[in-house]
DNA sequence: ATTAGTGCTAACTATAGTATGTAGAACTAT
DNA sequence: ATAGTTCTACATACTATAGTTAGCACTAAT
């Protein structure tokens, strides 16, 4: 049995802003940014709020669909 | 039963291809880059060869460990 | 021959990702 | 007011896969 260190969640909050901001900007719904991205619904939610590890592939959907290349959608 | 379009592993080889060179740079053995940053030698090597489709947390442990910035491990 | 580094397999455990449903807030129209 | 719509939070629960680990093979160097 190991013993595991919680992981930052902080980068997660700021990638969950970062993603409803664009959202936002572009007047999408968490539905209809979903299936631009190819997720489902209240994945995006979940994601928004920092509640899953998003992995590399999903962050380049997501950021395809927000027509923005997936570093500026990093700022750390 | 959803049918399901496989991932772009592109993006997963530039990648680990980028931390391989980063990794090199600094002269460091898998193992080494491993312990720095928290994970095991063989995932290491399994994100180098991009057989695993990482998520950001993970990229912040391996980022940190290189000193590097996440954003600074990609470019697209 | 031993050592250090890596590729690769295989098995396991933890969790990312999918999906459905309920509830509540904010609006809109009747 | 209130019935209908849209959007999001949140709770499960399930399935796919990320992440962990041990082990063995191969290579290159000493």
């Amino acid at each position: 049995m190991l013993i595991r260190i919680g992981m930052n969640k902080l980068i997660l909050k700021k990638f969950g802003k970062r993603i409803r901001d664009e959202r936002m900007k572009r007047s999408l719904s968490q539905e209809e940014l979903g299936e631009l991205a190819h997720v489902h619904r209240t994945y995006i939610g979940m994601i928004e709020r920092a509640e899953k590890n998003i992995t590399l592939g999903n962050m380049e959907k997501i950021a395809l669909a927000l027509g923005m290349k997936v570093r500026d959608l990093i700022d750390f």
